[in-house]
DNA sequence: CAAACAGTTGAACAAACGTTCAACTATGGA
DNA sequence: TCCATAGTTGAACGTTTGTTCAACTGTTTG
């Protein structure tokens, strides 16, 4: 069953049907792990949404929520389940005043990786 | 209804129950447009589902369909579901060689937006 | 041409997601 | 204390998403 293997044989050939069992496991331990992968797309998923984008871009000036909910015409409820959502993931700060609270971004990383995109987006 | 608005206010304060109308509208005007912010989300959507991080990952190595399925340990329509995505995201390249199809990254930035995530992780 | 294999596609299904709504907590002013 | 406002929360709802299944196209080989 198991096929000799040429040390220094490219993954797919033309006259095999596929790598062999060897290549494929060598392969398959070049992938990071199952759940550094999982973490790496629930980070990316965080921005896959506009709405949390734009709260992100908002709250460059520190901004309660009710405000928040105005600059993006939305309900305060709307609004305040996204934040939930960038607090678990660290990505903002809060701080009460009052009967206000203000969010702010948890730190300048936030932006460049915004930034980036940006970046790529626009060419 | 419209209030006096001093120039160098800042957004919210605890005397008022929120920031000015005028205020408001400045920061919805900073935002970047909605077409923009949409197309941002999109990108980042991509990169939001362990399967097609993994198929990144492993075409880092030009790799044809059937073989990325048996690296993956999934069926080669889920696969194929996949690189779709990728592909009309322009993340991918493709090329036929015989009756294998051979998928690898379209360009290099690509494995730089994953490796520098990689790293914002791992703090 | 027919058989075998590589790959794609569309429909169906379950799981995950974002918004709305209503009920709730908490703070400050009257 | 009572009321108004700020914010959070959970359930419900419709939409989106990823995988499966079956049917399909395309290429090579006999």
């Amino acid at each position: 069953m198991r096929k000799h293997v040429d040390e220094e044989l490219p993954m797919c050939q033309e006259h095999e049907h596929g790598a062999s069992d060897v290549a494929i496991a060598r392969a398959q331990e070049c992938l990071p792990s199952e759940d550094l992968l999982c973490e790496l797309s629930d980070f990316y998923r965080i921005f896959a949404d506009p709405t949390r984008l734009k709260i992100l871009f908002t709250i460059e000036e520190p901004m309660c929520v009710c405000d928040i909910a105005r600059v993006l015409g939305m309900t305060k409820s709307a609004v305040s389940h996204q934040l939930k959502v960038l607090r678990q993931s660290n990505l903002v700060r809060y701080k009460r005043s009052g009967k206000n609270i203000f969010y702010s971004l948890s730190d300048e990383h936030v932006k460049v990786i915004i930034e980036y995109a940006l970046e790529h987006i626009k060419e």
